[in-house]
DNA sequence: ATTTAGCACTCGTTATGTCGGAGTGCTAAC
DNA sequence: GTTAGCACTCCGACATAACGAGTGCTAAAT
């Protein structure tokens, strides 16, 4: 569809820009190594390539900047799978030299490190902590009334919660729940809890407990586990420093986007497997139209615990960008499932 | 050392200033309620209040603005304490209201709510864990490698930490070792737990357990608390909205240091018990030069627990956040009292 | 001795005009 | 098909003018 020339020039304008951030000339485009032509050339290939979809001007007689079909087409046809520069590739093993076994803290070091070394804003969704299996209960009387319950998983992941002791319960009654609980419940995949104790717990509970009743309905609010697994951000305030966002107004509703959790979790949430780029407008959301969005999946085994993602603005290194995605998730992945897969 | 005519006019450009971000000339003073006097007259006293260093013009033709001399002044000197708004204690008050004993998520709850009420940034500085007493540990083998230390103390608070397992312990010693570990901490502050362990629980650990050494260092390293209390923050995007942070390379700065924990950390961590104001330079700190800061402590009995603090520019309103702050400590140290004390 | 009216002056803001540079589109020549 | 040339457009920088809001100062009024 579009002739060598035409993808020639495309690409270097592409490039250009993604740098300097400034429209692209002919004339400037015609001093450039390895291309031979005139600008009056260029300019009528310009002239096709903006017809055709993939070039914008920002005013009649600007130069061109790539549009976000040009964005797509060059995304989609023209990345060849770059090489990571080996400091890169040592900056994101140092995620994982240091001896943290918390699943947590690498993420964390994660989503730092990519905005580090990206200068674009990092987002890390951490592993569905739902799907994890328990490995662990324990309730702590705090006091008559409340006591704390904790959940350990195979993975390490502790959650707690306080809940509210139903009055004239006593310790032993407490230690016969916490076995059989253990017991019951041990390898049981979180979100299944609930039903796992309705359908199983309660009975053998009714036998050894006495304030049933109310103890099961404690137990259940104890074991609400929060919905949604975290988010991890790193470089929040890297995009002030792009050039598309001097106006205040932009990076106003765009640092709201992104405080705003829920939002965030359900724009990184929905993104299947493997890498995937939104461009601008693909992203449904007037604060991030500037934006791109690049999410990476990670996972132990065939199971897919989370995702990484950079979110820079349109003209972004989509090529390394990619690369460094594809490397962590695929480190990230690895690693987990050598410390998680072996329980 | 003023004339009362001089505090008047003083009072009337601090609040409209704080108001209208907009400085102040002498026929917009002179046309005010409650002032009868001519402009060329106010101009004669606002030359006077210059000169005395408590006003300042932003351009020589331009109005007055307080300078933080005069700040300092406004609040130390003229600050009568105002009434708060019913509203406001109800919406403050809607921070306990709902059921929740967990401490992180009241105070989580303060911020969000006190940046909401303001259009401040609200940080709030949670209880120093380091005081809390140790009520229950707990020790769950995850593999053969690695276990995952849990310790719960009196107010609630659940630390954990994974750790890595000497080879070749069995479970039994780890049952053991937690017994003894209960009966000796128990009780004890978490800053003295690694004290405790080398004085007393030591000596019978070294009786009972085979792989002691190792198993030693191993506890202590799970039994590392983190040593900053957590900070909690509320509309961090909220100064984004002031007219005085138009200017992007402040709002960069200031976002970056808001974004650094530790410098806040440090910052919120310094300010003693009670209710203190911090304007402009006296924050010592470039990005915060046109801010100003409040902040006012929390506690259990006698026991400071943590600082609430409001960042907003230097035009704040003194006297409104003065009086939220002063009723949510009051209130949250009341709370807290109620829960806490009560073990 | 204050207070006020009046006036000259200053500065920021906005609108307007000018000019050069970078770029385009188009046409005609190569 | 490629390129040189030219008219045209737009941005940005800069100068200029007009206006409004404000000041400081002086002299008159109270």
């Amino acid at each position: 569809m579009l002739t060598d020339r035409q993808l020639l020039i495309f690409q270097v304008i592409v490039d250009d820009f993604i740098r300097s951030a400034q429209p692209v000339g002919s004339r400037s485009l015609s001093k450039k190594e390895g291309i031979k032509l005139s600008s009056a050339t260029i300019r009528n290939e310009m002239a096709d390539l903006e017809e055709l979809g993939f070039l914008e001007k920002t005013h009649t007689s600007s130069g061109r900047i790539p549009s976000e079909k040009g964005y797509r087409f060059y995304v989609d046809h023209m990345l060849s799978p770059q090489k990571l520069d080996s400091k890169d590739i040592d900056t994101v093993r140092s995620i994982f030299a240091e001896r943290i076994y918390e699943l947590e803290k690498i993420v964390q070091r994660s989503a730092k490190i990519l905005s580090e070394l990206t200068n674009y804003t990092a987002i890390v969704l951490g592993p569905a902590v739902r799907e994890n299996k328990l490995k662990k209960v324990q309730i702590v009387p705090l006091n008559k009334e409340t006591a704390i319950a904790i959940i350990v998983t195979d993975t390490g992941h502790v959650e707690n919660k306080m809940f509210h002791l139903p009055p004239g319960i006593d310790t032993g009654d407490i230690e016969k729940l916490v076995n059989i609980l253990n017991q019951r419940l041990t390898g049981v995949p979180l979100e299944d809890l609930n039903e796992k104790i309705f359908k199983e717990v309660a009975l053998v509970l009714r036998q050894h407990i006495r304030s049933y009743d109310s103890m099961l309905s404690a137990i259940l609010d104890a074991f609400k586990i929060p919905a949604n697994e975290r988010l991890f951000f790193g470089g929040k305030t890297n995009m002030l420093s792009q050039p598309e966002f001097h106006d205040i107004d932009k990076i106003k509703s765009l640092m709201n986007m992104i405080e705003h959790e829920e939002d965030m979790y359900d724009i990184i949430r929905r993104n299947p497997t493997g890498i995937h780029v939104r461009i601008g407008k693909e992203n449904d959301n007037t604060a991030m139209e500037d934006c791109s969005l690049i999410t990476a999946s990670y996972s132990v085994g065939a199971e897919q615990l989370g995702t990484i993602a950079i979110l820079g603005p349109t003209r972004m290194e989509y090529s390394r960008v990619i690369s460094l995605l594809k490397f962590l998730s695929n480190d990230l992945s690895q690693v987990l499932t050598k410390l998680y897969q072996s329980n």
